[in-house]
DNA sequence: TAATTTTGTGTTGTTTTTACACAAATTAAG
DNA sequence: CTTAATTTGTGTAAAAACAACACAAAATTA
């Protein structure tokens, strides 16, 4: 039999979004000697147990959360101490919810759960943080071409949401007219006949929501979402 | 500590080209339950080695070549039972090689090694044609947004094997004229003053090289490798 | 009542993509 | 040696996609 002495973990990257602000959730270690700290929640992995419902159970356990997104993003385990107590190899997971949804509740290894701002965030335990770098590029990328900012918002939104939404997160200015056309040009968001006014002032404005079965029967016919703007 | 008893491995799903079919690397079990069976190249990893490394030396070991392109795929751990002789986690990895460079060497846990065309694939051990498949899709998505496919090929190559590449792996027919301009214009594709004629009749071709440097120096004025065609 | 804010909409010039055919250099066959 | 066959090499025109841009409508606030 192989004489192997390496636990394995998974941690999530969950990003949240709320009014121009890209979040990634946080959970504030209850144990051990990074106790207190702020690290991605995620934990050992059960012998019998998929490393999708681990992720699954981590996050329910630790933050209370369910998401509207998750996949795989990659294994880290080039670095044999990154964990300083024994090697751990660690699969994350990238997620998506939106924040509204959820009280986050921290539990079992968590003391404490919290979103914290992507663009101000603290120094985490582990390599946590080297991860949500690369969970932001593949949320960068992938918003260019699978339609999953959606998954970001309320089921119900305004058109600006989804503007504001791409340019936050892409971090550049996107022309409403173009952007506008061309989402609706691929037949996956639809008019509500819902209208409201956001808070302020102004005209309002009408709901639109994502068709995803639309979007999955589309993607048969060949369909290619693809948002790549100037 | 955490009672543990899960296993970790490495996979490597290795593409090679030559004349316009596609083929993926596999070795012959030469121990154990599965012994004869042929599978991907790849093995436990020891405790102190990073994933990475591990690959490389499986590759090394059991067939004697070292790889011109290679990256992390995906996590094969959700079935618990893909091993069936114990829970084993496999990461696996994507390569890419040019066939005429090495001479396959089977050793240590590998009787022989083997080009097998990926259209005519039997069936392997493990899981393994289900990473065979994923790493397949990977390579077509990647061939057109990034330059991978020079390292399928000799450092030299005449236009038309890269055309004859991209067709047979993309399985469509690209126009020659077009793809050409677009490559060209890319400027990281560069003539040499070497002519050649291939084996049989026709007018003799120039000679080209890819131009990693000049790629990697564009790379960061923000280019971006396209290769997308009806 | 006027000023401000936000939604909603079309057109035009530019660039990119697609579709397409024939001459040049060589080998093979008669 | 002449003709046929094969492969490389090249340009243009029509169509589609993209980029840039401004003003009216519906509401709130002052």
């Amino acid at each position: 039999m192989i004489d192997q002495n390496i636990k394995i973990a998974v941690d999530a990257i969950v990003f949240g979004y709320e009014k121009g602000t890209l979040y990634v959730l946080a959970v504030q270690q209850r144990f051990g000697k990074l106790a207190d700290r702020w690290v991605l929640p995620g934990g050992f992995i059960l012998n019998d147990e998929p490393l999708i419902n681990a992720v699954e159970r981590e996050l329910r356990e630790e933050a209370g959360i369910t998401v509207n997104y998750l996949e795989q993003l990659a294994t880290f385990g080039d670095n044999v101490k990154r964990d300083e107590r024994f090697r751990v190899i660690s699969v994350a997971y990238f997620a998506l919810v939106n924040p509204k949804n959820f009280v986050l509740k921290a539990d079992t290894d968590a003391k404490d759960a919290k979103w914290f701002d992507v663009a101000q965030l603290p120094v985490l335990g582990y390599d946590h943080n080297e991860m949500i770098k690369l969970a932001h590029q593949r949320l960068k990328s992938k918003l260019t071409y699978q339609p999953i900012g959606f998954d970001l918002l309320d089921q119900e939104f305004l058109f600006s949401d989804l503007e504001n939404l791409y340019c936050s997160i892409l971090e550049r200015d996107i022309d409403r007219r173009n952007f506008r056309k061309k989402i609706l040009s691929f037949g996956i968001v639809t008019e509500t006949d819902k209208v409201v006014k956001i808070g302020s002032s102004g005209r309002p404005g009408k709901l639109f929501t994502f068709d995803k079965a639309k979007y999955n029967q589309i993607l048969k016919e060949n369909f290619q979402f693809d948002i790549r703007f100037a």
